[in-house]
DNA sequence: TTGTATGCGTTATCAG
DNA sequence: CTGATAACGCATACAA
């Protein structure tokens, strides 16, 4: 076996004539090594071409290097979302090059949430966790602090946390598309949201309700689970009601699609009837007729800079929040000038 | 801290009057240990409620617990697919409930796919990987192999493997999409593959062919890289050329989608104009207008039997090949019976 | 049937 | 100031 046969550190000493303590002093840097010594060891190592074993390693400073990232969406939703593809992606970006391992984890049905985390915190198989979708009153901001584990969180929780942030302001994605459609003339509009329970949901919808208010539009506002599903029942129930919105801003692709869809089954032509915007600028939108117009967010580069932070946090570096560039509204076809009169019912134009 | 203060091996060892040795063998079974040496170890074990330690398991008996998944595509595929959430959901299933756990490497621009395979198994990160989207000679097998790891491979591969293979026959699926438009009326159909170089993509385009030829259909293949881009660029060529099919058979939902936005775009009606079908049945394919016809796979199903799968090569089992249940295809309204007579340019229909 | 020694890298403790 | 030693936690080959 090619493992069995690597050089240890006690090969390196021998070779060196010292003792293991030694060469550990000698190859982390540590001070109490007299020059001799040290190039002698450092010779030995590099002549044996010893590496650490990370699992001696991984007991002695009982850490594990590596980094969790729990999932608590269903597939459905996730499979809809481009986020976390492009977020691992960035994390990968840096987690390779540091010698740290991305562990991922599901809530499957049956193991509740804290129990995953406790999992993962059990014999330390992750140094940190990486929190996204972050929910009202977050009750894992104090389980993962209480398991002794590290932590990132995505956006500021809106409780007390010991742990850095990365936040991107979606509320301004929200806003650009709010403007966009009272630039177009706009005045009765609707946003369908995601779950009140999470953060980032909540905090698009507040900003669509105040810049809203801020262009004098009546505005409305329909709450979702986020689901396909959702979007197409909460369209269908503007589309169908007595004052129908003549633009509907959603808060992700995915319910934008279905609404779309929606839309074109009551006999709308979009954006001539209606105009739409969704968010998170998925790929698939620039190809759907009309292509969409979406709020989009650098998911890549949002990963990468979390992972850094949790890399720092490990380090002992003390808790910071960091902002990201704000999302630009990619406007492509889904939008377009108001329609002169409101329409009265489905299918009637004007 | 509360890792500090764990009972350890020595702890119940004093505790039962044994030496660690023998605790050991007691805790794991072995022969070798009277049954009441083994009654009392097994007490104090319990009372001082011991648990071993992951870290210093896994030093000993060489093993990480820990198995890998490396995504080779771009962010942007992956975020289309809606394979891999399901998949790994399927995964998490049985690695959550035997003390393994999944490790996700993404394959970053400027480290390549073997020096990832490589990073993973120095030091042994994981125990064993598994192997997607297999390729024609994939190189993987060979790398995985020397590198002395384990492996199961989705489907099975074109050359020689030691590993286990789980296999779902996508053929069946494209076999059922085609009779179905046999059974619709056409006969001039195209089929928009993925690479040549992927196994499961090849094996599509060839069910395809088979399919239509059996059914005295004329069939063209289209081949792209599965992204929605090369999906839609291989609609548009397929609709402007001289004899334009009546259906198209994609190779995935994304492409489907994408063409579905060119044909509309192209002045044609789905499915009166010109009928199509996905392949993985995404969710958001029931919420188009019209609503997707779809080859349907239990990517769930795929990931649980998956992970049993390298669960018993792990234990030592040999290698064996699973098969699992047909696709089926879903009947949604993106198909429909074949225009009278074909068209001859677009846009004017019969 | 049971005890002992060894392996793995780090670090607290002790000796020169 | 430099360096050696032992302990950490588990499994296991070997000795008794």
């Amino acid at each position: 076996m090619a493992e069995a046969s690597r050089p240890t550190i006690a090969d390196v000493a021998r070779r060196a004539g010292v003792s293991k303590g030694l060469v550990s002093f000698a190859l982390n840097g540590k001070p109490g090594v007299s020059p001799a010594s040290r190039e002698r060891i450092l010779a030995a190592a590099r002549e044996l071409g010893w590496t650490p074993s990370m699992r001696a390693r991984s007991l002695s400073v009982g850490r594990s290097f590596a980094c969790g990232l729990v999932i608590g969406r269903s597939p459905d939703v996730i499979a809809a979302d481009p986020f976390f593809p492009s977020f691992i992606a960035g994390l990968e970006d840096v987690f390779s090059t540091s010698g740290l391992v991305l562990v991922l984890a599901a809530v499957t049905p049956g193991r509740h949430e804290e129990q995953t985390y406790r999992d993962l915190a059990h014999d330390k198989r992750v140094d940190g966790v990486i929190l996204t979708d972050l929910r009202v009153g977050d009750p894992r901001i104090g389980i993962v602090d209480g398991l002794g584990l590290s932590a990132v969180t995505l956006g500021v929780p809106d409780v007390d946390s010991p742990f850095s942030s990365v936040s991107v302001d979606d509320g301004a994605g929200i806003r650009h598309a709010v403007d966009h459609l009272a630039d177009l003339g706009h005045g009765e509009i609707a946003h369908v949201a995601g779950p009140e329970t999470m953060l980032h949901a909540a905090r698009r919808a507040q900003a669509f309700a105040e810049t809203a208010r801020a262009h004098g539009m009546r505005a409305r506002i329909m709450t979702t689970d986020f689901s396909a599903a959702e979007g197409a029942a909460a369209t269908r129930a503007l589309l169908e009601g007595d004052e129908p919105p003549t633009a509907i801003v959603y808060s992700n692709d995915h319910m934008a699609v279905a609404g779309l869809g929606i839309a074109q089954r009551l006999g709308l032509t979009v954006p001539r009837d209606l105009s739409i915007t969704g968010f998170d600028d998925t790929d698939l939108g620039r190809h759907l007729h009309p292509a969409l117009t979406s709020v989009a967010t650098d998911a890549r580069a949002w990963g990468a800079v979390a992972a850094q932070t949790i890399l720092e946090a490990l380090a002992g570096t003390p808790a910071k929040h960091l902002d990201l560039d704000e999302p630009t509204l990619v406007i492509r076809e889904s939008t377009g000038a108001a329609p002169r009169r409101p329409r009265r019912s489905r299918g009637s134009t004007a």
